[in-house]
RNA sequence: CGGGGCGUAGCGCAGUCCGGUUAGCGCACCUGCUUUGGGAGCAGGGGGUCGCGUGUUCGAAUCACGCCGCCCCGACCA
């Protein structure tokens, strides 16, 4: 078993914390609230942003690249956007540092004020549209269809490896059009476009639905998610995507010529998803032995452990298995022939265990000789003795076993946690002894939201999309409702 | 910013209360031999401004004061 992952049931938030460093996905850096992203962890970010990049060309969007730093005066130019990132910005004051005339080291040279602050972006709406004002002029200009990735800054108070960082990873899509309906339509498919990216590759099934308006992003008229459920129950915002209607082209006078010769403010989106999906990801599917990972994201997919003797039995086991590497890296399957001669098989098994690599194969002489290979899958543990004529067809369809099997375990838990309820005794009884998700109807008022967020700390995550209409009466208050809302405690 | 915890070798810790040999232990690391089908064994070896500063003392990891950093829990947030 794995000796140093503390396991989920004695402590679920140091078991996160174990998987992150012992795993190798990211180390503590000496920036309070900043994390180094190691080479694991960024392999399995490099995955995630190549099929969300080929879906985002494929729906018609281009990448382009904006400036850090955002000129304070273009923040305050849309007033609910600064009220929402104010709290958390970092800002640089001054661009030079001198010698410290009293001793050693550097200080701030006071002389080199900045006339202006520059804000380092904690989005990029507003540096984004200052240049959208010069790109549109005409309906023939639109769509603009733009994605952008970069890292971005949010001083946060309370931090957490991948979940919430000072400085994160991310891509953001800021999209222009001429009319509303067209705009909405851009912010529904691009849910759509995260809603299949986390059920296909991630193997994490989502809700997809709206905001309330407290929980709306700062400068949106509609914020549409993706909410999901991790192991412990909590949810987990995956993904936003934003209708902006026309408030940055009015805050930055982005304004085009219809085909009728009318001026018009054009109307916006923008969508986002970050580095925070491999929280996501370890905390959807991983175990107390370690990582699971999902076949289409995983660095790395398939490890050959040869069980050997001496240097005569690595050569013959390597012989063997290079029809079988080659055929494997035809089918663009990730693998790696692991021939370091100072760790043990024991160890080794072990290790990719906690690493999460979905398939591992091991041969020894018995096996050779007998002309077969055990195969060992990481999302059920199973060990079977496999025909090595075959193996290739074997593992690939293997690979697509693991990959649907994640996901239909990730969504009958999901499933079998999401409580209907219709009395406010429930709800409560619900939050303090159970787990998960609560479906229940809600008056649809601000006040209400906020009343059952401070009793319950809970919150509402999302109204579904096509939600079933229903006549109700909400949980809280009892005041008529049409629909039922996700409430939940959330990360 | 409040509450709690922790800073001693790369990691995890003991030693601190009650100051006194050369600051220990486990893991990891290096060398050699034997091993190799579930985290190997033996032998030898390297590695320390005890978070920082000031003070008390013949003497400080240990006592006093100040500072810094990190983690966990809460308020804020993706």
């Amino acid at each position: 078993m794995a000796k140093e992952i503390t396991p989920r049931v004695n402590d679920y938030s140091q078991w996160y914390n174990d998987l992150v460093i012992k795993t190798g996905l990211a180390d503590y850096s000496s920036v309070r609230g900043c994390m180094v992203i190691k080479p694991y962890g960024y392999a399995i970010w490099e995955n995630m942003r190549d099929a969300l990049d080929k879906a985002f060309k494929e729906t018609g969007h281009v990448n382009a690249y904006f400036p850090l730093f955002i000129p304070k005066s273009f923040l305050s130019k849309e007033a609910a956007h600064v009220e929402g990132f104010a709290k958390e910005c970092a800002v640089v004051t001054h661009y030079r540092l001198k010698n410290d005339p009293n001793g050693k080291g550097v200080i701030v040279d006071p002389e080199a004020k900045l006339e202006e602050e520059l804000i380092v972006r904690p989005t990029s709406e507003t540096i984004i549209w200052n240049s959208y004002k010069n790109w549109i002029q005409s309906y023939r200009d639109l769509p603009l269809l733009i994605n952008q990735w970069a890292n971005v800054v949010r001083w946060e108070m309370r931090t957490r490896l991948f979940l919430r960082t000072a400085e994160f990873l991310w891509q953001e899509g800021h999209t222009a059009h001429a009319t509303p309906a067209e705009a909405i339509e851009e912010t529904e498919k691009m849910l759509g476009v995260y809603t299949q990216f986390a059920e296909e590759f991630m193997a994490l099934p989502v809700i997809q639905g709206k905001k309330t308006a407290n929980e709306r992003f700062a400068g949106a008229v509609e914020t549409y998610c993706i909410e999901a459920m991790m192991q412990d129950g909590l949810a987990l915002q995956a993904g936003t995507s934003h209708f902006l209607g026309q408030n940055f082209a009015k805050a930055f006078d982005v304004q085009f010529l219809t085909r009728e010769g009318k001026q018009e403010h054009v109307w916006a989106t923008s969508w986002g998803v970050s580095t925070r999906l491999i929280g996501a990801l370890i905390m959807a599917h991983s175990d107390d032995d370690g990582l699971v990972l999902p076949p289409k994201l995983a660095p790395l997919q398939v490890v050959i452990v040869p069980i050997t003797k001496g240097a005569d039995d690595m050569a013959k086991i390597y012989e063997k298995f290079e029809p079988v590497m080659k055929a494997l890296k035809a089918k663009g399957i990730t693998f790696k022939f692991d021939d370091d001669d100072t760790k043990r098989p024991g160890f080794k098994f072990a290790e990719y265990e906690m690493k999460g690599v979905p398939v591992r194969l091991a041969m020894g002489m018995r096996d050779y000789d007998g002309g077969t290979v055990e195969v060992a899958r990481r999302d059920t543990k199973e060990k079977s003795v496999q025909q090595f004529e075959g193996i290739v067809e074997y593992i690939e369809n293997l690979l697509v076993d693991i990959q649907a099997n994640i996901f239909n375990k990730a969504k009958a838990f999901r499933d079998a946690n999401i409580t209907e309820v219709n009395t406010w005794d429930e709800f409560k009884n619900q939050i303090e002894n159970g787990v998960g998700f609560i479906s229940a109807h809600w008056d649809g008022t601000p006040e209400t939201e906020e009343k059952i967020k401070e009793l319950t700390k809970a919150t509402i995550r999302c109204i579904p999309l096509n939600n079933p209409q229903q006549d109700g009466v909400c949980v809280f208050s009892g005041q008529p409702s049409k629909e039922r809302v996700i409430f939940a405690k959330a990360y």
